[in-house]
DNA sequence: CGCCCTATGTCAAAATGCTGACATGGAAGA
DNA sequence: TCTTCCATGTCAGCATTTTGACATAGGGCG
C-alpha cells in the first residue's frame, strides 16, 4: 500500500533518456567529439582552440577571464596557457606592472593557427545549425540561454 | 530583399560567444555544475548518478552500454562501476556465464541511494524545464537530438 | 590611514578521463 | 566447420581537471 502515491507531478518522463538534460548532455558530448577530432588535425585541443578564440575576439584578458570564459577553473587554464605560451602561439607578461593580472595577448602564430582551425570548426557549426528549422534557431539561443540561467549560470 | 544573400557562407558570427556551440557548451556546464552541488549532498558523483539512473531503468546492462549511455569510455566507466561496487550500491558478477559481459544490477542500498538522489535532481530539470516556454519543449528537444545527429552521434 | 573583503595567480595532491594495447568470447560468412 | 571480424573487459601510462590552500594586489569604507 505503499505505492499509494498521488502522482509523479513533477516527473513528466519515467526513462533518463527522455529528459532535458540527458539530450543536452548528449548534444554537447557530440559537439566536443567532433571538435575534438577536427582540432586535432590543427594541433590544438578543445580548451585550446577557446581561449585563442577569446582572445582574438578580446585581447588582453587575464587568466581567470579565459577560466570563466571557457567553464573551468583558473588551475585549468592556467596548465592550457602554458601550452599555449610553449607552443609560441601567446605572449604573457611574466610579471604584472600595474595590478596582479598578466594580460594575455595572441602572437602572430597563434592568429594563424586559429584562422586555420577555425574553418573546421565553424563547418562543424554549420552542420549544426543547418540541422535545425531556421525560424526556430533564435528560440533554441534563447532556450539554452534561459535554462543556463535557470540553474545559475 | 536581404534574403538574396548567398549566404555568409561559413562565418555567420563574429563573435564566439553568439555561436549555438558556446551556449551550448554553456547551457552544459551548468547543468553539469548544479548536478555536481546537488549530488555531492547524497555523496555520488554526476557519472555514478548517471550510471544509477540508466541501471534503474534497464537491469542488467554491460560495462560498455553504461559507458555509451555516459558518453565516456569503458574505461572510464569501468572506474566508475568499481567505486558503485566499493559503496555496495551495485552488483556484478566476477565471471560471466554465457558471453564476456558482465551484467551490473542495482542492490537495494542503490536503489536507495539513486531514488533519494533523484529528488534533488529532478528539481533542477525542473527549474530547467519551467525556463522554456511549454509550447517550445518538444522542438526544443527535437532540435537538440537534431544537432547530436548532425555531427554523427 | 588602516581594515576588510574580494579577486587573482599559483603550488601541491588527488580525482577523473582518455589513448593505446591486449586477450578473449561470439557472431557472421566462406 | 573454420576463419575472420567485431565487441567486450581490462591493464598500463599519460593528460586533463578539480579540490584545497596560500600569498598578494586593489577597492571600498570606517
Amino acid at each position: 500500500m505503499e505505492d499509494r502515491i498521488p502522482v509523479p507531478p513533477p516527473h513528466p518522463a519515467h526513462d533518463v533518456t527522455e529528459h532535458v538534460g540527458y539530450r543536452l548532455k548528449r548534444a554537447s558530448a557530440a559537439l566536443r567529439g567532433a571538435m575534438d577530432k577536427a582540432l586535432r588535425e590543427h594541433g590544438l585541443t578543445v580548451p585550446q582552440y577557446s581561449c585563442l578564440e577569446l582572445l582574438d575576439a578580446q585581447p588582453g584578458l587575464s587568466n581567470a577571464d579565459l577560466a570563466r570564459g571557457t567553464f573551468v577553473t583558473r588551475q585549468s587554464a592556467n596548465v592550457v596557457l602554458r601550452g599555449l605560451k610553449e607552443a609560441g602561439l601567446i605572449t604573457r607578461p611574466a610579471s604584472a606592472d600595474h595590478g596582479r593580472v598578466l594580460p594575455v595577448h595572441l602572437t602572430p602564430a597563434g592568429q594563424e593557427r586559429l584562422h586555420a582551425a577555425r574553418t573546421a570548426v565553424y563547418a562543424l557549426e554549420k552542420r549544426m545549425v543547418e540541422a535545425v528549422p531556421e525560424r526556430r534557431l533564435t528560440a533554441l539561443l534563447t532556450d539554452l540561454d534561459a535554462m543556463t540561467e535557470a540553474l545559475g549560470g
